[in-house]
This record gives C-alpha cells, structure tokens and sequence, in this order.
DNA sequence: TATTGTTATACTCTATAACTATA
DNA sequence: TATAGTTATAGAGTATAACAATA
C-alpha cells in the first residue's frame, strides 16, 4: 500500500516540464537536421558518433553500443543493419568473444558524419544555445551530469527480463 | 555556399548531450510507467494534463493543444481519437468558431489523470530530482525556461509546407 | 546456465497529402 | 483565399519472444 507520493512542488515540476519540452523539441528540429542532410535517424547518428568521434579503433561491440543509445538489443540489430546497408559500418565478429560483433565504422561512415556535422552543430547552437551564454552552458552541463549518472546507476526497476509476469504496479 | 559554423566547444557540447540523454531516458522510464499504471501514452498523458490540470474548463480547441505536444495536426487527431475512443475526452464543435473542435477531459479521464499522477511524480522525483538539490531544480528550470520560449518562437526554418522539393542542403 | 546477438512479428506513432467545411 | 480539422496511407521505429551460438 503505497503511501501517496508527495507532488512535485511547482518549481521541480517546471524543471521537468521545461527539461521535456526544451529536448522535445530539440530532437525534432535536430532529427529533421539529419534527415535532410544525410539521411540519417538521430540514434544512427548517434551510433556513428559514438562510433567515429568517442572511439579511437572506429570500433564498438554491440553491447558497448547500445549502452544508453538504444533500450532493447533488437533496436540496435534494426540500427546496425540499417547502417550496415547503406554502407556506413560493417559488422564482424568479435576477435576475443565468439558471440560479440564488432562494429566498425567506414570511410563513407566518417565521410557522412563530417557531411551532417556542420549543420547538426548550427542547429544546437542556434536553438539551444543562443539564449545561453557559456556559463550558462556550463552550469546546464554540470546539472545534468549527476542525473544522467544516476539515471545510468538506476535499475530500470523492472531489471530482471527473465520474469514472466512481472510485477504488476497494479494495486488501487 | 554556407561557411563551417564553428564546432561547438566542449563545455556546450556536453550540455548538449547531457541534456539528450537525460530527457531520452527520463521519458522512457515515464513513459513505462504512463504505460504500467495507466494505458497512456506521454503525448496522451500531456494532452490530459493540460486538460484537467492546465484548463479551468477542461477544456480545450485542438489547435491551442496541438501547441509544444505534437508536431502535427493529423498525429494530434490521432491521439485525441485515442482518448476519445477511451472515454477520457469528448470533442464537440467550437461554439464561437464553427470550424473549431473544443476537446474537453471526462470525469473518466481526471480520475485516470489522478490514477497516474502519483507514480508518475514518483518516477520524476527518483530519476530527476534525487540528485539534485532544490536550488539545483530551480536553476535548471531558469535556465532552460528561456531556451523552451526560444525554440517556441523559432521558425522551424521550412515554415511553409506548400514547397514541393525543399532546400536540399546538400553540395559539400 | 548465462550472455551475445539475430529474427519474426505485431504494434504504436508520425507525417504527408488530399479533402471537407467554415471564416 | 486562409484556417481548422479529419482521413487515408505509408513508413519508421520499438519491443517482445523465440531462437542459435558461444562462454
């Protein structure tokens, strides 16, 4: 019997309803940025960045990839195989680990992030961060690292997906 | 022949996906428990919000609902009908505007609102808010409350859908 | 037995364009 | 002619479950 929660003072819950609304809107714009300059969804994108920019070898296993990119393996295999199509990455299986793939990004790969790179930039800067000045960005940036680590550290309270009924929230 | 905009800084750059990740994680595990607890989509689960928490009336004319929910009119038909065909709205012609629909939230539908309310503040407290202080939640809403009214009054910058091909940015 | 990844499938959501009706 | 909304339709993306293969 859950006791009732209490509500978000007016504060936090314009905090959250700003948070959502400013990214909402910011993945549109920028999703339609991506399309239009490189056919590109924006977790494609964010595969071949994580890909062409974070990783020195060019290379990610599949599991490394999806961490915090895609929230079930079988969109990361849909993304992949979508990249892999258009020639973007290939996927090989892992040296150490049989049962891994291994993707690695291709010429044409950085050649189309370099192509979208540009634009995507104009566009956060010009909606996000016009009305910003840099401390601000800095003091964004600092705010939300901790969350996004928390929310990282946190089970998804529905961690095991071994369970088959699952617990049901359902009570009243 | 656009010039390369200036790449963003580092300090910006991580405001920015910060700030992606955190929203993209936080509407899932919303979105989840909207799902669990109450059948609803987030869209959906906007749309009643404003409807019974927003509105006096509880009610609504599409277009000023479709405002910052939906990105166009057919998907904010959609998911009206959605709500509609659950008994959480009825929509009925605009008295003063023969053309209007006024949308206006059921009993039904402030009870599932209330029905859902208390996890969902529980879900925002846990991931958004455990880390941060209360000064911390009203410093991240001061500073994303100008960048929301920013991205509002932004052009989409392809504002006229009449165009038939649209600017291809392409050329390299 | 646990983990990695793929496949099949079903479903939700979104967007475009064509259309109707009122202003 | 412009605006409000609906419909038809098509496509993209996601998640679940069953499966195969390696650790």
């Amino acid at each position: 019997m859950p006791v009732t929660p209490p509500p978000l003072d007016p504060v936090r819950l314009g905090a959250y309803f700003a948070l959502m609304d400013v990214a909402s809107l910011l993945r549109h714009a920028v999703e339609q940025q991506l399309r239009e300059a490189g056919e590109l969804s924006y977790v494609q994108f964010q595969l071949l960045a994580r890909l062409g920019l974070d990783s020195p070898t060019g290379s990610h296993r599949m599991t490394d990839l999806a961490d915090g990119v895609v929230y079930s393996r079988s969109g990361l295999t849909y993304q992949a195989g979508l990249l892999e199509k258009a020639g973007l990455v290939t996927r090989s299986p892992s040296p150490d680990d049989e049962r891994g793939v291994t993707v690695t990004i291709t010429d044409a790969g950085r050649a189309r992030l370099a192509e979208v790179l540009p634009g995507h930039t104009e566009v956060v800067s010009r909606l996000l961060f016009e009305p910003l000045s840099h401390a601000d960005a800095e003091a964004l940036a600092q705010l939300l690292a901790p969350v996004r680590e928390h929310m990282r550290s946190t089970p998804p309270r529905s961690a095991a997906p071994r369970r088959r009924g699952g617990a049901r929230p359902g009570g009243s």
